[in-house]
DNA sequence: CGGCATCCAATTCGATACTG
DNA sequence: CAGTATCGAATTGGATGCCG
């Protein structure tokens, strides 16, 4: 008894440990939804600024250069004239890909609750 | 060709704002992190202060007002001496569970993936 | 086009002290 | 115990202008 206590105990601070870990790498307000975009395949920094409602290039320029860090985003340089920049999920960032679905679809059905009441 | 075209267009449109629908419920650095501790099941006010790591008071107590207002916390006084207050996730919290979950094994895989390297 | 620099406003967050 | 009040710090966000 005491012992299946201690095992739920470490289990459950894993479990807060590990989110934790991710809500730090997905820090903020703009993160998941670069992620989102871009799991429907590479862009542009302006198809992204696009693509992200309300986002500031700065901000945009900025939660890019984090997701690089962590190597969830991979940044191409093309030498067209002007330049072409083009940014992509690493296989690392398609990984996130559950969490983002969740939310997806956890979004539509609280759009739906919300519309129903 | 062109439909198809129309057809993603639509489902990526959805999609984003799915996704910023349930950004905007699950806002700001704490709220995921109190559902996380909440998952296991109903919490005092104080033990969720020590399960949630780092939390100041004055925003728990912000952060369980607006989860309220989601309808995704109930909050219970019971007339102990002193009073206790109770919090647990209603029905539609437990809802967002999978994403919690996600969020949880994701951040195992990353703590893995850091360490090795 | 992509993106940095600057300046400024708004929001979030935290420490401390205090109340019923 | 379960908060609220207050203050101040830090972070975030936005507008504009500039550069290669």
């Amino acid at each position: 008894m005491e012992e299946e206590e201690n095992l739920d105990q470490s289990a459950c601070t894993a479990h807060h440990r590990a989110i934790r870990d991710t809500m730090d790498v997905l820090s903020g307000k703009w993160k998941i939804r670069i992620i989102g975009s871009l799991a429907f395949g590479k862009k542009r920094f302006m198809e992204l600024k696009g693509n992200v409602e309300g986002i500031a290039a700065k901000m945009l320029s900025k939660e890019l250069q984090e997701l690089e860090l962590h190597g969830l985003v991979n940044r191409t340089v093309l030498a067209t004239k002007p330049i072409t920049v083009e940014y992509e999920l690493t296989e690392y960032g398609h990984s996130l890909k559950p969490i983002i679905d969740e939310m997806a679809s956890w979004g539509m059905l609280h759009r739906e609750r919300v519309k129903n009441q």
